[in-house]
DNA sequence: GGCCATTAGTTGATGCGTAAACTAATTGAC
DNA sequence: GTCAATTAGTTTACGCATCAACTAATGGCC
């Protein structure tokens, strides 16, 4: 990460401006939230990267190219080879060759990766209740609309789908 | 990761809790902010981890032991070992042992590295406004607030100098 | 039908995060 | 004073992100 904005913050330079004190807050809640569910993925033996590929593959209930699987996540291209091979190793996905068009490799979930996301979506889903518990219901939806508005101001095109409140 | 969530949110689950909306908008803003900062970072030959580090050396105008620099950043210890002899490395820091405890090597900032720093301050501060411009500082001050009250369900004990309202 | 550009995917190098195991100096108990 | 425990820091090893450079198959153009 992550690499991460830390905690310089501990002395407050007098020249914070809000708009820096908000970045630095937001960066560094995430990353915490982060550290949480890198535990909870590595509780079953998974990484975020690795969960995030199985989950697009259970979302689409079918077999992907791998750079169509790349494509869905933020990791650029060259990264996803050696995911999915560390993934192959582990049992958890197959890659298969299209017979059509011998460059594209398809990657598929195997009922071994089916079961472990299945376990998982119970403690995944009460690890976001935990984390989001102090704010009501309200709060949170402007919170999601406030986050969607940072992220017109930044640079990636592609994900604009608006989320939340007309 | 920065490791990342993503766009498994293209096709929306129905389940989708608030909760869930919510955490994956904020992982999924503070990831494109930190690319900003990345990019910014990479024009002045640093990464983000090294700009922390010079920035802890420069709010504290003394020279550092290495552990104290690591336990301000989030970086876990070994990792420091090879982010300060890279600095060194580009003439950014310098390590000396100190001689009362032999154990110890303090870390302080070169004069090319004060200059980098003072180049960087002002397009920092131009980002930071950028990426915050569309929220008024009304809304900021909210956003703190939540964010903050978000930390505290999360892990980490000492980080909780309350950053905004009384 | 042969060549060139495009597309799918991999490889290699560098930096960072993390964990476990290690060295070396210091402190404390006696 | 000596030996055990602690503390400061490094090494090693693995996974991921990122960039640049590469291979291999395909498609288009003539």
């Amino acid at each position: 990460m992550t690499a991460r904005l830390q905690r310089e913050l501990k002395k407050k330079h007098v020249f914070d401006s809000p708009q820096q004190v908000a970045l630095i807050a937001l960066l560094r809640t995430a990353d915490r939230a982060q550290i949480e569910l890198v535990r909870l993925f590595r509780d079953y033996g998974l990484t975020t990267s690795q969960y995030n590929i199985l989950r697009i593959l259970r979302g689409e209930a079918a077999p992907l190219p791998i750079l169509e699987i790349a494509s869905r996540t933020i990791t650029v291209v060259p990264g996803i080879t050696g995911l999915v091979v560390r993934l192959e190793n582990a049992g958890l996905v197959l890659r298969t060759r299209c017979k059509a068009d011998r460059r594209v490799v398809f990657i598929s979930l195997t009922a071994k990766a089916a079961a472990v996301l299945k376990r998982l979506d119970a403690p995944l889903d009460k690890a976001h209740q935990r984390i989001m518990q102090r704010l009501p219901e309200a709060d949170l939806k402007q919170l999601i609309a406030w986050l969607e508005r940072i992220r017109c101001s930044l640079a990636d095109p592609d994900d604009f789908e608006t989320t939340a409140d007309p």
